[in-house]
DNA sequence: TCGCAAACTGAACAGCAGAA
DNA sequence: TTCTGCTGTTCAGTTTGCGA
């Protein structure tokens, strides 16, 4: 027997992931038992200990770390021909992202379901999260990730990140008065949070920049003409994070949703569903 | 249809860590 | 020190798939 079985190869990635043979039972809805007994065969055909069975726990042998990452390598490649094969993924995919996560996390999982899907052409609709809530309905975008206040979302929530408060760095505009506000598009998700926040402190503010461009409202930011609100994942690292130090009021957190049309969403939007839950990182882990 | 081998489940067991 | 809970191993019995 020459042939890798992949159910134990299976079996072998989900006792390395969680470090637990119980733990990866769970996951693969068999028994420990099953799980322990797949070990031992995979490590009786490959004629070599994979796992140190310590006192609390299991360990990777150095043959174990060697089998690990090319086994991850077949499962990946064996389920990308499994969907290819089994699925009828091609024609045009429109996703609906706001313009700060468009550079973050979405740019290695669309690269990922490029490979996975060459014969799905992605559509990219950048805006602000409202305006493609809006899109959405009326059936200009297939699915649309956007950023709603935690206590209002409504789609199917991938991560929940802080607001905050973003100036530049040892920049004084923050001190001004009335606050000098760019906010990328008068439709941001975050203004109403944002001068609601001001409004309560009894803030002054006034719009510096509102024409929908993030790059231009980040210029604004880095010479310092004015602050702004963004999710603390997508803060650049030349940028501060501005707080109640600052005297800025505190904001509520947001949920990163992820929404697909209402009408049957086609096999292709469902598989970038899919890409994206399962490729959902916070952004600045992944960048 | 039958027999065999492989793989599974569930129970029993032993070892360990942490709480009481 | 004892109890409890968790973990992995072993074993008996059952199920399933395959070839004759």
């Amino acid at each position: 027997m020459r042939n890798l079985d992949l159910e134990l190869i299976r079996a072998f990635v989900a006792v390395a992931d969680h470090g637990s043979m119980t733990v990866a039972g769970n996951v693969l809805h068999l028994t420990q038992s099953a799980v322990s007994q797949q070990i031992m065969r995979l490590e009786r055909r490959l004629g070599q200990a994979l796992f140190l069975r310590e006192r609390r726990g299991l360990k990777l042998t150095a043959s174990g770390d060697r089998l690990l990452a090319k086994a991850r390598r077949l499962i990946g490649l064996n389920d990308e021909i499994w969907a290819e094969m089994t699925t009828s993924c091609a024609g045009t995919v429109r996703l609906g992202v706001p313009y700060d996560l468009v550079g973050t996390a979405l740019a290695p999982i669309l690269k990922k379901f490029a490979e996975a899907r060459p014969l799905v052409e992605i559509s990219l609709v950048c805006a602000s999260s409202p305006q493609l809530l809006e899109a959405l309905g009326k059936g200009e975008v297939d699915l649309a990730l956007v950023e709603e206040p935690l206590s209002a979302a409504g789609g199917e929530c991938l991560g929940i990140e802080r607001l905050v408060w973003v100036g530049a760095r040892a920049g004084t505009a923050h001190l001004k008065q009335p606050l000098p506000l760019s906010l990328v598009a008068d439709s941001c998700a975050f203004r109403p949070a944002v001068t609601e926040a001001l409004d309560g402190q009894g803030r002054a503010w006034r719009s510096v920049f509102e024409n929908g461009n993030i790059d231009a409202t980040t210029a604004t930011v880095r010479t310092d003409l004015a602050v702004t609100a963004w999710l603390a994942c997508t803060v650049p690292s030349d940028l501060d994070i501005l707080g109640s130090a600052e005297g800025l009021p505190e904001l509520p957190p947001f949920a990163i949703t992820l929404h697909l049309s209402r009408s049957q969403p086609s096999e292709s939007a469902r598989e970038l569903a899919r890409h994206l839950r399962a490729g959902w990182v916070r952004p600045r882990q992944a960048a």
